[in-house]
RNA sequence: GCUGUGAUGGUGUAGGGGUUAGCACGGCAGAUUGUGGUUCUGCCAGCCCGAGUUCGAUUCUCGGUCACGGCCCCA
């Protein structure tokens, strides 16, 4: 038989209810917050990507070309597709900011495990057009919304400032240029080596550079504090006892935090790190990514940041953005984890339709006679399945129960005779007989809610 | 990129060089000609693919495919 792509999913029914439940969960939680949905293509043009994030990008996609032999991905990620969004269809001319909610299919060529898919989904936001610790506090907020809405435990989440080291860098006297014959700026060597722990390695680079190797005990310091806001104190001791070193990434984020914890619930936890460096070097300011610690490597199911991307397409006065990407598949399966483990039924809030699904059942009757009322209860809001295969009684009642109905409706020859239906509640196994109208049945069964 | 484990009806599993491939859930039909969740009976449905060893392979060997883990990497 034939098999479903490497690293491809189906979702069935029940799953996809799921799935459903959860994108509108954060679908409401992004228009709560003033964001709107958009939607891009599947496929784009390769160079797309490569421009974002390098050549080397292309081993990790589906790239393919088309019968004009234009070279074509399926998109890796969505963040880029909304920035040629943004310039193609002369966004820039909309009012200020731009808040964007996308939600879609991803892929990437790379081995497939748990958690980790060569289709995968994400929903994401950006905000366009207005940068400063207010616009990355809204986004944050709205990213630790959505989790707190979904029900998630145990989550974590980690908020740094790359300007705050590589500023500290900087105004000691690194360069953040890459010299002649180097593969990276001394920047960002630094920054590698303090990720690393390797002192020595800092110290050497700093006296390389006509640094006073000194200087690294006081960054290793920095790059050691743990903790959530009050982390930021003795940071700032830290950075003013380096000489020339601005503490304006700093004052940044401590805005951010302030306004975060007034707009957004609190997370189960809140960590601050200054050495986030998130490897991407389009990342101008704030970043901020959510583990979940039981999902092991594939535990990061969120992340974003401050970032400058809109220069690519030549809209540099929309720079930097702020937005996030959520790892859709690796929540819902934390929250399916969870509720296993806590007994939970229902995994995602509202994955079960409260109004319940109502058998409609002709029996032993011209089944055409009745349609109507199946149409009047469906444009009444009842969600109703019309048995087809003119099962007796029992077979039916059993059939409306193996389906997960709430209601029957049992319309027999006795019934018709006396112009009535059978409405019974198999929850409680109450049942009436009220008069055979599409309005007398509704009603019946909203009483028997 | 490295590496470990596994693959039996739709699902979960037992078994094993020659079997009628067992069990449970499920689906269908009946017991039951107007009322479900219990019970009983019958039926449906399976050894991942290819090559090799063998009189004979679902079982052993190799390769492939897929899945699940552990490192690396990346978001």
């Amino acid at each position: 038989m034939v098999q479903r792509p490497r690293g491809t999913r189906d979702f069935t029914p029940k799953v996809m209810a799921r799935r459903l439940a959860f994108e509108q969960l954060l679908e409401e939680r992004a228009r709560r917050h003033g964001f709107s949905r958009i939607q891009t293509p599947i496929f784009e043009s390769l160079d797309l990507f490569t421009a974002k994030s390098g050549p080397g990008i292309v081993s990790q996609l589906y790239a393919f070309e088309d019968k004009s032999e234009r070279p074509l991905t399926l998109r890796p990620e969505l963040t880029a597709p909304v920035m040629r969004m943004i310039a193609e269809e002369g966004m820039q001319m909309l009012p200020r900011p731009l808040r964007l909610s996308y939600y879609g299919q991803c892929y990437r060529y790379e081995e497939s495990k748990k958690g980790r898919y060569r289709e995968f989904f994400q929903y994401g936001v950006e905000l366009v057009g207005e940068s400063g610790p207010l616009a990355e506090a809204e986004v944050i907020a709205l990213a630790i919304d959505m989790l707190d809405a979904c029900g998630l435990e145990n989550w974590e989440v980690r908020i740094g400032h790359v300007g705050i080291l590589k500023d500290a860098l900087t105004g000691l006297g690194l360069s953040a240029e890459i010299p002649d014959g180097a593969s990276e700026p001394p920047v960002a060597s630094a920054m590698r080596l303090l990720d690393k722990g390797d002192d020595a390695g800092l110290a050497k680079l700093f006296t390389d550079n006509g640094i006073n190797p000194d200087n690294a005990a006081p960054l290793r310091a920095l790059a050691d504090l743990q903790g959530g806001v009050e982390t930021l104190g003795p940071a700032r001791d830290i950075l003013s006892s380096l000489p020339g070193v601005s503490l304006e990434a700093l004052d940044d984020l401590q805005r951010t935090l302030d306004a975060v914890a007034a707009l957004a619930p609190a997370p189960p936890s809140l960590a601050v790190d200054l050495t986030v460096a998130r490897g991407l070097d389009y990342y101008t300011g704030m970043v901020f990514e959510v583990k979940v610690p039981e999902l092991r490597g594939e535990g990061q199911v969120l992340g974003g940041g401050s970032y400058k991307l809109l220069h690519l397409f030549g809209l540099p006065d929309l720079d930097p953005c702020c937005g996030f990407g959520l790892g859709f598949d690796r929540v819902l399966l934390a929250l399916e984890a969870q509720a296993q483990a806590s007994g939970r039924s229902e995994v995602v809030p509202g994955e079960t339709d409260p109004k319940g699904l109502v058998a409609f059942i002709p029996f032993g009757i011209d089944v055409a006679g009745v349609l109507p009322i199946v149409a009047s209860l469906r444009n009444a809001g009842e969600r109703i399945e019309l048995e087809l295969r003119g099962r007796k009684i029992p077979k039916a009642m059993k059939w409306a129960n193996s389906i997960g109905c709430q209601f029957t409706v049992v319309i027999g020859p006795r019934d018709l005779e006396n112009g009535q239906a059978m409405v019974k509640s198999l929850e409680s196994g109450e049942q009436q007989a009220v008069a055979l109208t599409a309005d007398a049945i509704a009603a019946a069964i909203q009483a028997m809610r």
